[in-house]
Formats: C-alpha cells, structure tokens, sequence
DNA sequence: TAATGTTTGTTAAACAATTCACGACATTAA
DNA sequence: TTAATGTCGTGAATTGTTTAACAAACATTA
C-alpha cells in the first residue's frame, strides 16, 4: 500500500476518467485546461475536480489552470500506466467475444492477454488477436495475471472464481450476476447489466428531475 | 414523483439485486429469510439491508425475519411499473448484439423492444428475437420508448443522445466513453468498462487489503 | 507598475450513506 | 410458564463525499 492510500474511493474511482481527457486534450493539442472546463467534459463537479487533484499535491497554478502535458505525465505515473496489467478473461460467449474484440489498448494501458473457453470449438482459435485455451489449462498458462474478466455462465462462477484466486488472481471484474466469495485480499468489482438496466428505470419513474450519473456503480 | 422519492439512491439502486435473490430464494421454495442469511448471498452488511427495507415500512417481523413470498410480492409491486417500459438498443455492433442475444427476461422484467443501426447489412435482420431498423427510422419507430440502451461509436454518441431525447426518451444506458450532455430530466448512467477495468487495477495496486465491491454504481 | 481578472487549493459546512448497538418482540425448547 | 435465542427496526454515532466560498497566487493588460 503506497502513500495515496488515504486517497478517497470516490476519488480513485475517477482517476482513470481524468486520465482520459486530458490525454484527449493532449491529442488535440491544448497546452493549459482549467478545472471548469473538465468539468464540462467529464460531468463532474468542478470543486470535486480540484478537491481530487489536490489529494495529490499542488498539480496546478492558481491564475492559469492546470497544464496538460505535466498532468498526463503524472497522471500516467500515478495509474502505473507504463507497466501494462496481464489480464485474462474467462468465457468467450457473447459479451466475452464483444470484449475481445474490442481494443482495451486504444485509450490505456490495459490489455487482455489470454482467454478460456470450455467449448472445444472456440479452443485453439483467436479472437482480436487474444489466444483462446482450454479452461482445464487455467492453472498451466495462468503466469503474472493477476486480474481477470468474468464472462462464464452465472452457474460457473464461483468454481472458477475459486479457481483464478487459487491462481493467483487478486482482482476480478465480474460480469455474472452471481455475487462471488472471495478471501480478503481480493478485489472484485461487480458489473450486473440487468440491473443498470432496472436501477436506470427505477430512477427514471422515481427522481424524473435529478441529473446523476453513474454505474460503476457502484 | 412518487412517495418513495426520499429513499437513498444508493438503497434504490440496490433493490434491483434484493427482488432478484429474493426471487431465486422463492424459487428454491425458502420460506423465510433473515437478514443475515440475504447479506451472506448479495455481499451487503446485514444493518444495510435492514436499513434499506425499513424505508418501505416494516416488511419483516422480530425475531423471525422475512416471508419470503410477502418480501417478493412487495418488491415486484414496488418495482412493477419497471416492466411497462420498452427499452431500445442503437448500435447493433459488438457490444449491441451481446445484449441483444442475452435474455434480459430471464430474471428480471425489463426487455429490448426494437434496435437500430446505421449498417444496411444489418436492418430488417434480427437478433435475439429483436427486429432492427435502420438510424433513419428512429423519429418514426421510436414510441412509448423510455429508455435507450446506447452502443454506437464514440464519434456518433452525442448526435444520436440529441435525437433520442427529441424522440422522447428519458433516460439513457450510456456504453461509449462520452460524456453525454443532456437537458435537465434526462437520467443518464454511464458505464465505462475501459474506466472499470482501469480501476479495478488502481484499486488492486492501492487498496490490496480491503475488500469492497462496485460498478454500478452509481 | 498597478489594476483587473482568473483559477487554484483548501476550509468548513452540508449532505449522504453506513454501521453500531440496543430495545422490543417472536419463536423455540424445556 | 419461563428462559434462551434470534431477529427486526431504528436512533445515534460514524464515516465518507460533495459543494460553496474565498484568500492567495498568478496571469494579463494597459
Ligand atoms: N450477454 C449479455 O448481454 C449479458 C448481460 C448481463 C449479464 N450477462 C452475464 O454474463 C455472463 C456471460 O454471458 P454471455 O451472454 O456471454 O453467455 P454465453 O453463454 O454466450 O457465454 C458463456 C461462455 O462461457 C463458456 N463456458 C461455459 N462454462 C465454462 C467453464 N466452466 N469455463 C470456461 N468457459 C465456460 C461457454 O462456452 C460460453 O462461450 C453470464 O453470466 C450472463 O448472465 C450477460
Ligand atoms: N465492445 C466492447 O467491449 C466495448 C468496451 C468498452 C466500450 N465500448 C464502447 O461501446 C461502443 C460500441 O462498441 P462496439 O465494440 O460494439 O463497436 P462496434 O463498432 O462493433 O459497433 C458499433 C455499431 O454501431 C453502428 N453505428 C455506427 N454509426 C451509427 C449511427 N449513426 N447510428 C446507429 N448505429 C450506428 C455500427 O454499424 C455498429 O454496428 C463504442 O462506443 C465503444 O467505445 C465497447
């Protein structure tokens, strides 16, 4: 644990958003950003902005804003960035296909190495340039991955969820609507579609009139 | 606004997960369940489910827990109205067809109606039982549509939010990295799977000991 | 150089959510 | 009937997060 560790969650958790526009903004060649303008840009609030930043130190200049290249460089730094994450994934249906086949590259540093299907058929072939092995071959080729995306059919979850942590898998980013157990010292972060899709509907009929947003929601 | 508005967001957007546990507890043919016994299956703290449902009143009685059948029945009249509302998919590519091809009845009541994209290919096909039209036809098609699932490239995103919410749709599943800009009264949850796994990561370097959960979050 | 405008970093207050802890009551067993 | 146990509902305490507000610092302009 390092010395950002009092960072707030909340906080943590916009890291990676910021990460992205500015490296944006970057791209687009603007030199200086102020705290008002990403704050159009990402939605959120301004002084949340600031607040954020300033867990980190003085990263900006009072009078001027914040500039961009030496805020992606730290921004870069602080999300270890330049070592890249070994991910696998585990179940190559069809949100794990859809993953695949997206390029997590594009924007960030996170890659999904490897994947495991139990269907004989997808076995051996390559989906976006990912290898598919067998599930029975988890433990064997399973080196240096310490995260891992969950797309198996909720009945195999918790299996092979004990499987991966037994691996040596520390995070879990679970597509299954089963809510895994896991051994302190494991992080698992849930995403369960089917309800976004109610919660959104729920806060639909019921706060017509806010403006939130969320999910990774969590 | 109904008399339900003073309840947490953070409780609403867990009641989807209790009425689907609840449900699943019915089926297995429970008949009674405490809150201990709920926290265990849905990784929430016993006090916090107590607290949740006793926003609706008292809903279980001392010293025995939950009725299962009544806690069912309750959660489906609460979140009931939820069925009515058709929902639309725009962009039947990767990520789009995944969702299209997955049930979203299986476990809960809210269903794709209809989908639409702008590749020839694509349109009067169907996936998943779902017909697809072609982005031309949305102002046409789009009726008694509430809420928009939206999978379409980055670059389109923002067009095709403005012509949603001209078509009448309140409330928006956002799957594309943009931040959307939206009128007052239209609900947008963003889900980020990019930030997700980039953060799952962060957490995993920051927090190696704790063990808290997420997405949707929120 | 002075005057003006901008924007940060931070304080304090407001707001939101979680958790503790316990009284009240239900159930069970003897 | 009584004692022991289990469990809810909730007030109070705690913890976490957002927001408003503003002095100080700097930029810009004349
Ligand atoms: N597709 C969606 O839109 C969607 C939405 C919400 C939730 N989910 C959840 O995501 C998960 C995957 O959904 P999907 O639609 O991709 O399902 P799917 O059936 O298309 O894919 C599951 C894949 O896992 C593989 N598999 C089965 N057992 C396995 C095992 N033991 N080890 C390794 N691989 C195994 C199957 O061969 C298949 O390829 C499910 O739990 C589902 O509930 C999916
Ligand atoms: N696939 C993933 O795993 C993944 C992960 C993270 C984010 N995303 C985001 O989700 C979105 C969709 O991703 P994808 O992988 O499914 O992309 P995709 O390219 O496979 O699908 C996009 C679909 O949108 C259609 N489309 C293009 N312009 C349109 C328009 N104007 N109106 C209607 N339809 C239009 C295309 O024909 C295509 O079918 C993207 O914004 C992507 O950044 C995807």
């Amino acid at each position: 644990m390092s010395d950002q560790s009092k960072i707030p969650q909340a906080t943590a958790k916009r890291l990676p958003l910021y990460y992205r526009f500015i490296n944006n903004l970057h791209i687009q060649g603007k030199l200086r950003v102020s705290s008002k303008e990403l704050s159009d840009a990402v939605k959120v609030d301004s002084a949340t902005i600031r607040r954020d930043f300033s867990y980190f130190g003085a990263l900006g200049k009072k009078g001027y804003g914040y500039n961009v290249e030496y805020l992606l460089e730290f921004f870069r730094k602080t999300l270890d960035q330049d070592e890249s994450t070994p991910v696998a994934l585990i179940g190559v249906g069809n949100l794990g296909t859809a993953f695949l086949n997206y390029n997590f590259m594009k924007n960030n540093n996170t890659k999904i190495e490897m994947a495991f299907d139990a269907d004989a058929g997808k076995v051996g072939t390559e989906v976006g340039g990912v290898p598919i092995y067998h599930i029975d071959q988890l433990e064997d080729k399973l080196h240096d991955v310490g995260a891992a995306i969950l797309t198996v059919p909720l009945s195999e979850a918790q299996t092979i969820t004990e499987r991966l942590i037994d691996s040596g898998v520390t995070g879990i980013l679970n597509f299954t609507p089963a809510r895994i157990t896991v051994p302190e010292g494991v992080r698992v972060h849930h995403i369960d579609l089917a309800v976004e899709l109610q919660s959104l509907i729920y806060f639909m009929k019921h706060y017509p009139l806010d403006n939130e947003d969320d999910a990774e929601e969590e």
